[in-house]
DNA sequence: ACCGTGGTTAGCTTTC
DNA sequence: GAAAGCTAACCACGGT
């Protein structure tokens, strides 16, 4: 951060009471008032999702972990998945390319 | 494997032809027979999964584009959530470490 | 550079002679004159601290050795270091941390 | 570690009194008499070889850094270091079977 | 002797 | 354009 003064946003409608805020253990959320709360809540939302995507990443490891069972090579499926999505991704890149074109001759 | 006989295992009922093959677009469906229709179903789950994570990174990045909205400094909110993370994973580690001292020790 | 035009610079200065160059085996010091030889100048020399690096690294693995030699257990050694490790670099990340603040808040 | 009992060797000569146990701040060299201190030991050696470890990674990436900066492409660098190592390390591995075969015939 | 696991590293992406 | 964080491939070790 060069020069953000706004790390830690003052609410702009900081005219509330912050009174009721209740036990809350060790989450300081009265430190900067209501953006304490705003705060945290971003940061739960944040690591709720992380925690999805690590469940997710071991569900594909599960997958390769099968099919390593049933005899298949993990790493020529992994070349496979590569090459398959450098294939969509050439292929987007190539429709993006046509867009461009279409739009460039006034083919809306 | 040694180097790589059965990376792509013979289904060990091989008997059918594998004749009628034509578009082969991208999926060889029936090169190895039943095992390539095995293999397509695990890349295909797999892929379905790093899908979904993908759209998880996305969220990941959109809450993070909201806060930096709200007038949050993500890179400190990085730090913050790193921080947390290294917490859980110290505890974890303390724990299996004590684990394993008593173990050593004939604590069962 | 968008794209990789200029990954083999031609020096500028282009003008003098590369006669002298001696046998060289097997690098193409010339292909792009005294650029050619600026890039194996580079790469020897990453070469040769990757060599060095890849000593240490057996040093490492010799001195775990040792110890399990005189009776320890590595995987317990192991993952003191790591928590030891942890330590520093949360207390490192923790500096930063603070550093954010005081930035934020305007304590320079 | 199934049945390891050893991950904390008793000293062979232990026959001092490890009495005078105090303060033991954060290095615990006496709680497992002598045996500590070799661990303490040993621990220390691997954390100052990766210490070094660390600072010769550094340098590699400063000498990118410089080739860079002289207008080099690090990711070409990086795929000639490496096909220079394959090929090294494809030379040693057919080495190793002209010995093998020096071997089986006898030549020693 | 092999497999599985965890750690490591390099490369990519995104940020400033 | 540089720096950092993230990700995914790689490798080596320990266990079975």
């Amino acid at each position: 951060m060069s020069d953000n003064v706004a790390n830690f946003p003052q609410s702009d409608t900081y005219d509330e009471a912050e009174g009721t805020r209740g036990a809350e253990s060790a989450t300081p959320s009265d430190v900067g008032g209501v953006a304490g709360a705003r705060l945290k809540s971003f940061i739960e939302r944040i690591e709720r999702l992380e925690q999805e995507k690590a469940a997710l990443m071991e569900d594909i490891k599960e997958v390769y972990a099968e099919a390593k069972g049933t005899g298949f090579d993990t790493k020529t499926m992994r070349k496979i998945i590569s090459l398959r999505k450098m294939d969509r991704e050439k292929r987007r890149e190539s429709e993006e390319l046509l867009e461009l074109y279409k739009s460039a001759i006034g083919m809306y």
